[in-house]
RNA sequence: AGAGAGGUGGCCGAGUGGCUUAAGGCGCACGCUUGGAAAGCGUGUAUACGGUAACGUAUCGAGGGUUCGAAUCCCUUCCUCUCUGCCA
């Protein structure tokens, strides 16, 4: 959510900045400037008549208490009206701001400067293409293939069980899922993040903090009885962790790591794009999330991207960094950088970690502050980034990894399976 | 799940209708004192919104209500603790 007071210092910077989300935000930018007049107008009208009124009940009571009830009586009466019209205005005041907030939900976040404009994924620029691509033999097979073939994956069971896209890892099939996110997690508590372990259900607040309330509700799943929705990503949870603090300057940054499985209802698309491991309804993800002093994000973004970078050269994966342009940018954030693997059986890209700078987006949100050291209190910078999302990363070994043999483990990986091949 | 107790500032804790503008303490900051420190003394110490400011308004878990006036009374709801039950 943005903030009113700097809507009205940069109207004209920020329409012009949603321009690069296809976005034409004038009309918009100057009904919430028009609706915060008017909750100032009521507000300071309120207050005004709440003084009074205040005033007045203290002089009553001092009348009582020196037995003037006859003078008492009379100013009792004059708060009759006073009391009216603070019920009125309190009224106009609530509608005026909660008409003022919707019109909030509805802009998205302003695009950073770095973003280009565009409407989508083919106006994304590429910053970084790394690693070989592997020459496969000629009956190189996709994932979901290889997951029959060496029975570690079964899609078919999770049919049975639950419903499409929730599979069955199964032997070295889960021994392998459980090493990456072993790895990932020991990578990231190396860089410095503290891990955490979180609810998978989280409530309204915690969604509506971190932006997947009130608009995207129907990618969550939602438990009804309970009013609780499971977690599409640990970004909920874990950010929820800070919801509504007040930290002091000195104790940024925070930073966080947390393994979760996430869940997605995800309407449409059908085809290759969700076949096997590419689109799922849980699928297990490693997450980082940084809370930042202001002057600071940017180059804590930079941070997150090279961390995630390593990892990916690490597994000896080819990948390619994408800076979004403004229409593909999700509606909360400022910056984003995608992080695609290249699956050679599949010939595409698979999108593996979305690392992303909210700026004060969330956290104004979240009511997430510090003091700063000038004494003020100031909104946080909020980041995160998958660090990283399992199953593209397995499609991309398992399919790239294949050999005549078998497939091989990546290197770093050895250690955490035991095994170094599956066969 | 049943019975009982309770939620007050950064923390502890007083407070059953109007000198509460939330006592007192701890912590923290600054000052005095000191050769230096501790102790002691003094001053200050929440958040949001409105206002150039002085200041005003709101906030005692949350939401309603009674009243000229509510931390205090009433209703609803959430949470915590103790005991009992159930359970990985």
């Amino acid at each position: 959510m943005l903030q009113v007071q700097l809507i009205r210092d940069h109207k004209e910077a920020y329409a012009k900045a949603l321009e690069k989300r296809g976005m034409d935000a004038t009309k918009i930018l100057n009904q919430v400037l028009k609706a915060d007049e008017t909750r100032r107008a009521t507000q300071t009208k309120l207050d005004e008549i709440l003084a009074e009124l205040n005033s007045l009940s203290k002089e009553i009571g001092t009348l009582f208490k020196s037995g003037n009830a006859a003078e008492a009586g009379v100013l009792k009466e004059k708060t009759g009206t006073l009391k009216e019209a603070s019920k009125t205005l309190d009224e106009q005041l609530k509608n005026v701001s909660q008409a003022l907030e919707s019109l909030l939900y509805t802009i998205p976040n302003i695009p950073n400067e770095l973003v280009p404009s565009g409407m989508d994924e083919n106006d994304n620029q590429q910053t970084l293409r790394e690693g070989d691509i592997p020459v496969l033999a000629e009956d190189s097979i996709p994932h979901w293939e290889l997951a029959k073939k060496y029975d570690i994956i079964d899609f078919e069971l999770g049919v049975k069980i639950t419903g499409a896209g929730f599979p069955v890892f199964k032997g070295k099939g889960a021994r392998l899922q459980r090493a990456l996110i072993a790895y990932f997690l020991d990578k990231n508590t190396a860089a410095g993040y503290t891990e955490y372990q979180v609810p998978l259900l989280v409530n309204e607040a915690s969604g509506f903090g971190t932006g997947q309330l009130p608009d995207k509700e129907g990618q969550m799943y939602h438990v009804g009885v309970d009013d609780l929705y499971l977690i599409p990503t640990a970004e909920v949870p874990v950010t929820n962790i800070f919801r509504g603090n007040l930290v002091q300057a000195a104790e940024l940054p925070i930073t966080c790591t947390s393994y979760t499985p996430c869940f997605r209802r995800e309407a449409g698309s059908y085809g290759a794009h969700v076949r096997g491991l590419n689109r799922l309804h849980q699928f297990d993800k490693v997450e980082i999330v940084r809370i930042e002093h202001p002057d600071n994000s940017t180059k804590a973004l930079e941070g997150m991207v090279d961390h995630v970078a390593e990892i990916l050269r690490e597994l000896k994966l080819p990948f390619r960094i994408l800076r979004l342009c403004g229409g593909d940018l999700s509606f909360t954030a400022s910056i984003t950088y995608d992080f695609e693997v290249f699956s050679t059986a599949q010939d595409r890209w698979l999108e593996v970690s979305s690392v992303s700078n909210f700026e004060t987006f969330q956290a104004n949100r979240l009511k997430l502050r510090f003091k700063d050291t000038d004494g003020k209190n100031k909104l946080v910078h909020t980041l995160n980034g998958s660090s990283l999302a399992l199953p593209r990363v397995m499609a991309g070994i398992l399919e790239n990894y294949q050999t005549p043999q078998g497939i091989k483990i990546p290197e770093v990986l050895i250690p955490y399976c035991g095994f170094d091949m599956i066969n």
